[in-house]
DNA sequence: AATGAATGAGCGTTCATTCAT
DNA sequence: TATGAATGAACGCTCATTCAT
């Protein structure tokens, strides 16, 4: 399970005492949503599962609804892909480094975290301006690694046909979630996916075709 | 916005006029569902929208559960895409009715509904298995039709890879949802998308190596 | 199980079919009563117990607690235990009729029915002057049986002291209800209770001193 | 009116504050009940009774149900009869024993409090595990003291009968509850059953068989 | 006589929030 | 900081009752 990271401006987070307090909360808050969901998610639940009283919780988030952004700005800046380590590597090819990071992200929807809390996220975003500038910020610092992959890899495309296949990479990658994640009902397709992924993935950067990739695409179709 | 079919083993559609009311709860409970989510979804909401009695929608749906599933059910027999004609067509490849069918539903993750609809869907399915089953048996149905272009199209593949790799077809598919349906960060690059899905998901059919999908690929990479 | 008796101005009660649903809907009433309680009592599950439409109900029983009502006297009445026969026997001393009637009594009271229906029947007494009048009137027929006995079994007794005796008597039989009646925690004393209140409350009868019992038994002790 | 007592291991029991809206939540609920009965003692009438919102009641009484037990705890807690000092008293024979105790629980009855809770804590006992299991482990200590004087004034009742007689005594003083108790309908001879009583149930204890009571009696009416 | 439909009041329960200590 | 206490709004659900057909 990933760590969570406390906003540094939190209220409490001062003394070493309150930046403990956060953290346990946190963690609870974290517990709560992946097992019971965001339609269970409350005060109640949180204040019951790390043992403290309900009026402290409000004490460090004055509302339900800001422990719930801290929450999800808490979890998605764990998420940061351990990518650098892959693209620091320098005994490798682009293409290689392209498939690894592949095979991190869909390994990583094998997790109960990830399998239950992004499609949380993703329904969130719809109603809540707030979960969907955290879910943008999250993938546009994933694209950022796919892009300059792509780039390497196809240098015909140009900066903004980057852009969209990157784009469409990760959406591609996030979509297999509700259906081979961790509990959902094709989970043990889960490694098969993996690699067809990454198969798939990278032939599709490799041979998507120069320009505009929109325009000349629609005509050839 | 599609329209609602009634699970004919509803109660309370013994007379026209029950069938006629029953139809409206159901119609204003996909409303909130789309216009306020899982979360706002509630018989108050309900009975508000469709100006009738709390106490009435209960009379036809015993509990809020059993509203949540009918809708689940109706929105989601309303949804089998119209895939009979594309493939009925005979003047036209397998090749370009995979792609009319990649076209027909990544422009359909455009439409408000949909782009709503589904993320609470996913969400959902963790939590309930009544909503993992309708989830289920509506891709299970869409699959049905990529997996006989697939065979066409790449006949070397296997029974069970063809399966795989329509999953994953289907899924990527519905990635797309939580980055470029409707009102999401990415919207305006639809086009683009469906454009760079078409192309990347036909070669991809085409390409992928026959065999055990699975392991094949995973020693090639 | 006892019959019920139709209250004959009871609505509907006019034509054969209208006596039948009567019926019908009563004995539903009763067996809720019986098996849920008075807590439990209402026109939905009486409704469900005899399949018939709610409206329906409140077209014979205007009001739930018109039902109640119909259901105590309807119940009540078929309550007249059978004492005639055992008064009418000429070989028996009025002893043996005493202790007939007695036995006869705690025997009724190791049915369910009956261990069910007296305490809510009780306790319903304390808030509904008709569930007052209904007990009163039933207990008053069965305490004549016991005046008659009780005078000749011990004819120094004057008016008011047989009928203060014959409350005693019959109140006594009634209280072992709770404890020995059928279900409750002290059942299966209920053969042995019997003898025990068929000896003490003849001896009783017998021994029990003339003239005013009240001042008499107040200067004894 | 007795004094509540508080069950100490309540929630909410912990400040001084807390324990004293402990009590004014029981009272209330005793109020309610006993003026109002089961079937409408609910949380909205012991809020309104004692002046707290309706969710500060469940804040000490999670259900409808817990403060319901908690009530018959507390009441029949505060029931256990003052035998002791009766029992205590070396200048009385077992005879004006046993006679002061039978009038002390007819006298008792006289009370409202008395004439009305007890009759729907019988009525309660039906449907209620709890209920039944209070109700007998009330009725099992009063029994107690009475068995103690029955093996003294009559010494050959084996321990099976005294039991027996026991209970029989205590029922039929029970029994006298709904017809002589406060408010109902033969309430004015309460004093005279109260004579009847004394007298009618020593001269039972004192007369009845030796041996095995059942089978005794049994042979012998 | 009987049904299905509809209403509205009422209650249990949950829960975010406030506040005194 | 932290807790216990208290509030009030909201919601699910039950149910008696009314009414058109």
């Amino acid at each position: 399970m990933r760590t969570l990271r406390i906003n540094p401006d939190s209220k409490g987070a001062a003394s070493p005492k309150g930046r403990q307090t956060l953290l346990k909360i946190l963690n609870a808050a974290r517990d709560v949503f992946i097992e019971q969901g965001y339609g269970q998610f409350n005060i109640k639940r949180v204040s019951e599962r790390c043992g403290l009283a309900r009026g402290n919780i409000t004490y460090y988030f004055p509302s339900r609804d800001a422990l719930l952004q801290a929450l999800l700005r808490a979890v998605i800046s764990g998420y940061t892909w351990d990518f650098d380590h892959i693209m620091a590597d320098e005994g490798t090819t682009p293409e290689e480094k392209f498939v690894a990071i592949v095979r991190l992200i869909v390994e990583d929807l094998g997790t109960r975290e990830t399998s239950v809390f992004f499609p949380e996220l993703w329904a969130l975003a719809s109603r809540s301006d707030y979960a969907a500038a955290e879910m943008d910020s999250l993938y546009a610092d994933a694209r950022r690694y796919l892009v300059d992959l792509i780039a390497e890899i196809n240098p015909s495309l140009g900066p903004d046909a980057r852009q969209a296949v990157a784009l469409f990479v990760s959406a591609s990658l996030e979509g297999q979630t509700p259906f081979v994640g961790y509990g959902r009902s094709h989970g043990r397709r889960l490694p098969q996916i993996t690699n067809i992924a990454a198969n798939a993935l990278l032939e599709t950067v490799r041979s998507i075709g120069g320009g505009d990739v929109g325009r000349q695409l629609a005509a050839r179709v």
